[in-house]
DNA sequence: TTGCTCCTCACGTCACGTGAGGTGGC
DNA sequence: TTGCTCCTCACGTCACGTGAGGTGGC
């Protein structure tokens, strides 16, 4: 499929051309080349990329820190980094049941928001190709 | 312990005297009562109030949210919000083996964050005691 | 009187956009 | 020519405060 014009793309991922350019200029999304008088052309993936930033976007991460990771691309450790969640998690599990009180109602909001990133998480491994 | 004034309290806390104001306001620390004159007059312990507030506001929790469940005080299920985010990892786990590209350091990103939100649960469980 | 507090209105900052307008490619 | 795009500057909104100033209690 060919390369797509910002208009074209903002359609296609239902936002508006100044969002295209807003997340093109904090490296959200890349245009793959330029026409010789500077309109961009990006690659249809890239409307599948706006869904992900608007996904994590919602989940409450920093459109900074999407941009820091997208670019990153280094080889995370997701995998030691869902064992040191398991690992914690066992250990709250056991804190949890020897506890009570208002804690427990503060610390259930954090429980639930770890897992909304768990869930969007896993939509996301879910989503996303390897490449 | 007698009742504070703001000031008192607000210097106890590490904190001014209009950040005071603006819990207060919020709804996320409560005078137990007030002067005749209308002056506030806070228990002691809203001190650990104060920084179990900040404790969570550093970690990404709105201050509306806290509010909301500071007063809602209801019996939540931590338990079983903990025991949901455990199903949910185990099978993030065996998503993450068979997955990788960029999606991972997405999902990192969210992992670590959701690991911090598990280490302030547990810090406010260690901290608070039960009442 | 002095210093403290209350309350309110306004301003400051940061993230996340959105509007508009002049420019030049298509 | 017409509609599209680029870029930039400014404004809008929301969360989270902070400053200041007039008021009245201590």
């Amino acid at each position: 499929m060919a390369l797509m014009r910002i208009g074209e793309l903002a359609a296609a991922a239902g936002v508006s051309n100044r969002t295209v350019d807003f997340y093109t200029n904090l490296g959200l999304i890349t245009p793959a080349s330029r026409t010789t008088g500077g309109f961009r052309l990006y690659d249809p993936a890239t409307v599948e990329q706006i869904a992900t930033v608007q996904r994590l976007e919602s989940s409450g991460m920093a459109l900074d820190d999407i941009a820091a990771h997208l670019q990153g691309a280094g080889v995370a450790d997701l995998v030691g980094a869902l064992a040191r969640l398991d690992h914690d998690l066992t250990a709250l599990r056991a804190l949890a049941e020897t506890t009570g009180g208002t804690a427990h109602g503060l610390a259930t909001t954090l429980a639930v928001r770890a897992n909304q990133l768990l869930a969007a998480a896993t939509e996301l491994l879910s989503t996303m190709p390897p490449p």
